[in-house]
DNA sequence: CTTTGTGCAAACCCTTTGCAAGCAG
DNA sequence: CTGCTTGCAAAGGGTTTGCACAAAG
């Protein structure tokens, strides 16, 4: 393989990624393999949250062969590009995420169908600014989850995914 | 044991607390035992959060013979009477901590030497719940943690306790 | 060719559970 | 006495790791 991972066809829109990532390969003297490939394509075109597991089935369709420890080591690399986020909202089950450096946001989840919604509010962090510095601390990330019920009509359908708890 | 649990000599702050757990455990139909009594004066007397192995550790020096699956089955039963919550700040390990029905907070880790904060905040709280609503949401439950580093001189001593990640 | 990556299975870590023996009620 | 509890060890569930082989550079 001697062309870059993901070459040409690639939604405008994920190029970033691609680059980011073949830099930070090439950089740290990574391969650049079938496997890791398929892994990132179908993380990258999913475009959800997705847990190790899932995302291996979703791999095995189109190459069977690809081991679940190989998603794992690819989802990891993917932190270590920072290229991804790893959240837990339910105990004991990690779901990764892309990380776009340009989009911070914050989760809301159903309790009942497990559909993770993102929002951000500016007012909100500014709070907590503020309320590090009262307690003299440097404030340098957060983590904010919302639990509730959603109103969808189709909510309760538990349409597979992670179901939250605070 | 025919005496009720922790029976003289509370501090009367704590009153609360065994009351709640003995009614929950008359209730239950469960018994009132040795074990239990060391794990809970032992949790109870801490008022911090700490891990099943950190609790067990410190209970085992009153009664070496009491085995960590007791520990984590008593702060279950703990849980259950809705005596205390369940956390995991670090991936992968729960912390405990007493649920105090009228004190709600929320938590600010420092990075560096692991210390747990706890805060409330109203604006923030109500600010959460316009947020919900607007995404059409009926809110149940957050969690909101803050990490940073703290400004105490004897921060990064590790003592001992949870560091936290997003 | 040298070095990294992969698949598999075993190891890990925290937590829960099955079981025979111990006690509270 | 009855049946909840306990300690131990083994099982579980998600994630990581060791190893020999495969493959990228």
């Amino acid at each position: 393989m001697t062309e870059k991972l993901k070459p040409a066809g690639v939604a405008l829109a994920d190029k970033w990624f691609w680059d980011v990532l073949n830099s930070y390969l090439e950089k740290q003297t990574l391969k650049q393999t079938r496997q890791r490939k398929v892994v990132v394509e179908e993380f990258l075109s999913l475009d959800r949250h997705v847990d190790a597991e899932d995302l291996h089935g979703i791999v095995r369709k189109r190459d069977p062969k690809v081991g679940l420890a190989t998603v794992y080591r690819t989802l990891n690399l993917l932190k270590e590009a920072g290229l991804a986020d790893q959240k837990s909202f339910r105990d004991g089950r990690s779901v990764f995420e892309i990380h776009r450096p340009d989009h911070h946001h914050d989760h809301l989840v159903c309790l009942d169908c497990g559909k993770i919604m993102e929002f951000e509010n500016d007012e909100i962090e500014n709070l907590q600014e503020k309320v590090a510095e009262g307690l003299g601390f440097k404030l340098t990330g957060h983590r904010l989850d919302l639990y509730g019920h959603c109103l969808r009509r189709d909510c309760k359908i538990t349409d597979r995914d992670d179901r939250g708890r605070p």
